[in-house]
DNA sequence: TCATATAGGGATAAATTATTCCCCTATTGT
DNA sequence: ACAATAGGGGAATAATTTATCCCTATATGA
């Protein structure tokens, strides 16, 4: 596992909440375990963008920020769920507050991310 | 500038937010900024930790994603503020419930990312 | 026998983000 | 003359995070 060098600031309640949220798909991991999709594969197949691998590595980094639980049935082939544990289910309404606000001013933000990142990539981001 | 190489996905509100709000001092900026904080070297202060020169590459980003804006006043020496849009008032809220949610659990927080950072940097940590 | 599904991890490369260092302008105070 | 303050940016490097590739194991169905 990587090792920081660098030690981070746990001053006030948003550097807390940064330490076990910032990571590139946790917010939906999280987000989609709570709708019920628990297996890793059902996971995979909601985020086809993220590589398996990844999506291992944060739900080992949930599991030990203890936001969820991890359930292997002894069968073969291998069943292994995952669940929000009930400190995981209270960060669920603030996801929630999170993704409202974006839908909310999704017309906005596509407008100002778009302009920022270059027009010319608008036809690959609209397709993809 | 840096120009990204892999295209980011916008297809849900937590794509959208995610954009505009994932770095690593920004939620911090809007949230001084709004507390009337608004010169930059008034944000240093409040954020010693950053580097004079983050802080201004990522308010320069806020600045494009039009969540503030920059008043320049033309004197010596220079003065400059910045001042939340109405657009990016309307984040304060979604940014309030997120510290308010590091705040609450703020013990439990510190002892699950202790434990997975290794207790040995607790005392750095602590009189940091 | 061979592909598929299930779950997971090691090693390494690439991408991204953040830090450090140094430089520029002009005024005021010592 | 020199340091300090105010605001800002280029370039190089370090730190961190993600992506890629390959390998393990067992059972089922074609």
């Amino acid at each position: 596992m990587y090792e920081r060098k660098i030690i981070p600031n746990l001053n006030c309640g948003l550097d807390l909440i940064g330490e076990v949220i910032y990571g590139k798909w946790k917010i939906r991991l999280l987000w989609f375990i709570n709708e019920g999709h628990q297996r890793p594969s059902q996971l995979q197949r909601k985020i086809p963008d993220a590589s398996r691998r990844v999506l291992n590595i944060q739900l080992n980094e949930l599991e030990k920020h203890e936001l969820v639980t991890r359930k292997i049935y002894p069968i073969v082939p291998p069943k292994v769920e995952y669940s929000l544990t009930e400190f995981g289910e209270t960060l669920i309404p603030v996801i929630a507050a999170l993704g409202q606000w974006g839908d909310e001013h999704e017309q906005h933000l596509r407008h100002v991310i778009l302009k920022q990142i270059g027009i010319s990539d608008l036809n690959d981001t609209l397709t993809s």
